[in-house]
DNA sequence: TTGAAACTATACAGACCGGTATGTATTATT
DNA sequence: AATAATACATACCGGTCTGTATAGTTTCAA
């Protein structure tokens, strides 16, 4: 076991990070959980700051399979658009969600410029940038708008969610995003 | 000068919670910062809890003016719902624009139940009223649902808005916004 | 003028932070 | 058996955090 100690101690301080807060977390916490030392964690991430950074990659490429898993049920571009929704609202739907990972991120470091706001701001550029292209797919002329509104939509209820658990807040926002899909396509034909 | 220390002592820490996270001031920074000491801050707010607590009552009842203050200029509750979007568009505007206080606090504190959570989810239920009340005396029938969608877009342009500065989000939200509500309408009348 | 209240000044306590130093045990390879 | 890599154990460093203790100063009203 502890083969592949590297990852290990990431997914542990992954989890701490997004539980519990990024600065509540001690470096020391993380040892203790990932039942290892403070010397083995400095050499594979020489600072917190590197393993705050691991964190962050780490969620976005958790997201990023959760989303083409989801993605790849649907054949249609606009059946696509709405299964987004749903792979978030299964997100909601754990226990253990507390808001987006990235937002969180973003109210933590304040520092602008930071190497936190640009993988926030790297992040959502991304997401956007994948709805917009699915949007285009699905014939809609506006597909930056529309990838902008719906990526909001999501982005607040996450937001709401977190703060309010139990809302149902990303089905409310799938039934919006439906309503906003049918006005850009039919914008588009104007 | 320094005429209400406390009222003055609140001002300072507040600006500072908001520009540069509440983790990230400490209490000294504040004291430097309002010119007083410790001793007077600890006098009026018994622990840094409290001024944060008392922080986010500022930030609750300035928006609060601020909505008012937007809303009485527009008589048609529909134009009032849509107003709401502009008055948080000039709040984007302003260079020192860092997101919403409550996102941003309930991203800081973790602990479920915690004082900060729960004065974030006072805030944004009394919001959701606002704008549902609003929604009915438009006479639309799913208002709640309707005010839900509308907080969601605004919350997720505060978050874009604060991760991207400059993205003019807000004013994609509002465009959303109206598609939104043309649709509530619609729908009540079938 | 005196005396209380408000405020300032400064030092300190105790805890926690990120990060380092020193040394040892285990394991695998040669 | 010798070597090297990996991980563990523990103690420590300087700095910062919230909060307190002690003492001196201003203000203002009776």
């Amino acid at each position: 076991m502890a083969r592949d100690l590297q990852a290990y101690i990431l997914d542990v301080a992954s989890d701490l990070f997004y539980r519990q807060g990024i600065k509540n977390t001690g470096v020391d916490a993380i040892v203790k959980a990932a039942g290892t030392t403070k010397m083995s964690l400095y050499k594979y991430y020489p600072s917190k700051d590197d393993l705050v950074l691991a964190h962050l990659h780490k969620s976005r490429e958790a997201i990023r399979e959760l989303l083409l898993q989801g993605l790849e049920k649907q054949a249609d571009p606009q059946q696509k658009l709405l299964a987004i929704f749903d792979v978030f609202a299964d997100l909601q739907a754990d226990p253990s969600f507390r808001g987006c990972p990235f937002i969180n991120a973003a109210a933590e470091f304040a520092e602008q410029g930071g190497a936190v706001q640009q993988a926030a701001a790297d992040y959502t550029k991304a997401f956007r940038k994948l709805m917009a292209d699915l949007a285009r797919q699905a014939g809609i002329v506006q597909a930056d708008e529309l990838a902008g509104q719906l990526a909001m939509l999501i982005a607040g209820a996450m937001a709401s969610e977190q703060i309010q658990k139990g809302s149902g807040a990303m089905i409310n926002a799938r039934k919006a995003g439906e309503i906003l899909i049918a006005a850009a396509q039919a914008g588009a034909s104007e």
